[in-house]
DNA sequence: TTGTAGGCGTTATCAA
DNA sequence: TTGATAACGCCTACAA
């Protein structure tokens, strides 16, 4: 049988009033009774119901995490970092998979929203969500993870996508591409529109038109990705290089290629978004852009603590921290070409 | 605020009993009082608070999990299988990274106790935790994932890693390779300690013999196996082929060899343990032991959920459910090599 | 400094 | 079929 504060106290010869003040360590107690609570306690094997406390306390220290695939290695990575300073904190995580779906997500932030949770740590599905907004209004202390949808006043901790592209395609402008292609998420997700973005202003920049027929949606999906990448390869004009939007997309796009033949950079060259740690293992070595994914965790949590810790005063917190991503040079961009050739 | 049952069976003009019936649809309740009750229940936005419910019920309908580093590949994926059952039968999961240290997992343990999960699916640190035993003897429904330690009574969910070392050794040797170099994990650890078996009984049956200089340990850590690989490399007589027991480790491998120009496979063949996706994509594409990974976590998931609703009926429930690793033959090996010179 | 008693929001019992 | 009322295990006024 599990033990209870009571068993201790009766124990103890004391009240539960006494024991419970003994072991939380606050209010008036004499040593003698504390030491025997504490000595009863431990003989007993006494833990406490972090249920009952909680009830009372409204506080479960726990934090709901919602993100789209914790496979994903960005999130992989990501909750690693929540986690981490979550339990620094005494707080432990619930983590919930949406797969891009608002049915979904809704449902979760229902039962973590019935579970009590802390606070909610969640990456969203899409550009809003009618019952998160809910949440946020009835003082559910929210950060919001990777995607900062305007529509939701919350704080953010999320990357500065638009210059991460602009910086990956302009890379590739630099060795002499033209044509090229880009593997987008699915739109409406901000990360997806604002790698978008950063794609075409780094076009622009270089007087390069948007050609609509350079532009395709690998939803975020290995096996989508590899078809589109597969359309890229088919066209009567194939592009010269390929920008993927992020690492499960890059995946597919290289089987793809892989699979076809296609030489690396001879014929297409790629660079995609996030940099896993076998990217310099590939054939050729990938360029890619580096996230800050870990820290995209730490910081979500750290600052939802203080949400929590501070209480309501500061309820309007609608800070947006931003972090930089870093385009990391390898080969698979033509790089040695292009040396060679100047 | 909060909308509680009061409010509810307040503004239905029905007794809190009646309102829990009619929302918890048992007992005897009029139609027109239930109807009533929905009603006012979703006027008002009423939504059960699961802590109080868990007081009165016991049951939290909330699952530990307990891995060493969700970052690892493996567990990602096998965590992704326990989320995923989880959620179709209303359970969440609690996410604990134990980084293979014992008292971190003790810590977790603890908490876990305390917030009063149904079920525990842990993949140990360790052969034994003396707490982990407390709990299972005191009725905790637990599932040991991926690592089961004998002195452990629990069901267990694990990959038949003695074969599917062996079958990857065998496979070096049948390609020529005599010389075979091993890193593994942690000792005392069973999937270590299992993949170690493996490797010696493929040399035994071959008639080689176990060198020890050949055998090194990378702990399951990249930077650790890349120092570990560079001994290799250095040594008067390195090995002409490396076994590798995991994907963290194949990688910090790969690295170590890709930076001293270490040619794969005509110097060192390699194959490692768990198959990436991008496996293929590695030059030369990696030979290696595929894990059915997402299927441990969906089984153990599944087994767990048996338990707890089995109840106390059938407590003994020590089954060792053994999954089948494969072989995947790329040619990291030599594969081509050998077929050339035949 | 201690103990009594009330309450956190549900569910469950049992008499009406 | 209903509705007081008692749990669930803990915390915490408040009175002693």
């Amino acid at each position: 049988m599990r033990k209870t504060l009571k068993d201790v106290a009766k124990k103890a010869g004391v009240s539960t009033a006494v024991a419970s003040r003994a072991l939380g360590s606050y209010g008036y107690v004499s040593k003698e009774a504390r030491e025997k609570v504490l000595k009863v306690a431990e003989k007993i094997g006494y833990q406490p119901d972090a249920i009952a406390r909680s009830l009372m306390t409204q506080k479960t220290h726990t934090i709901g995490i919602i993100i789209s695939d914790i496979t994903t290695i960005f999130f992989t990575s990501a909750v690693r970092g929540i986690e981490d300073v979550a339990r620094r904190d005494g707080y432990n995580v619930i983590l919930c998979n949406s797969d891009e779906n608002l049915q979904k997500e809704t449902e979760y932030l229902k039962v973590i929203y019935e579970k009590k949770v802390d606070g909610l740590i969640i990456s969203m599905s899409a550009k809003t969500n009618s019952y998160l907004k809910k949440l946020i209004r009835g003082g559910l202390p929210v950060v919001l993870l990777d995607r900062g949808p305007k529509e939701i006043k919350a704080t953010k901790v999320i990357i500065d996508n638009v210059s991460g592209a602009y910086e990956a395609v302009n890379h590739l402008i630099k060795l002499g591409r033209r044509r090229i292609g880009v593997i987008n998420g699915i739109a409406g997700v901000t990360t997806s529109d604002e790698r978008f973005e950063g794609y075409k202003r780094a076009l622009k920049d270089n007087d390069i038109l948007v050609d609509p027929e350079l532009v395709k949606y690998g939803e975020f999906k290995m096996e989508k990705t590899r078809q589109v990448t597969r359309q890229f390869i088919e066209m009567t004009h194939p592009p010269d290089a390929l920008f993927v939007t992020n690492e499960v997309m890059t995946t597919g796009a290289l089987l793809a290629l892989n699979e076809n033949n296609v030489r690396i950079p001879e014929e297409i060259a790629i660079v995609g978004f996030d940099d896993p740690v076998w990217a310099p293992l590939m054939k050729p070595p990938l360029t890619a852009v580096r996230q800050p994914s870990y820290s995209v965790g730490t910081i979500a949590c750290q600052t939802l603590l203080q949400i929590i810790n501070k209480g309501d005063r500061e309820r309007t917190s609608e800070e947006e921290i931003v972090l930089k991503p870093k385009l990391i040079t390898r080969e698979s961009c033509g790089e040695k070409l292009f040396k060679k050739r100047a």
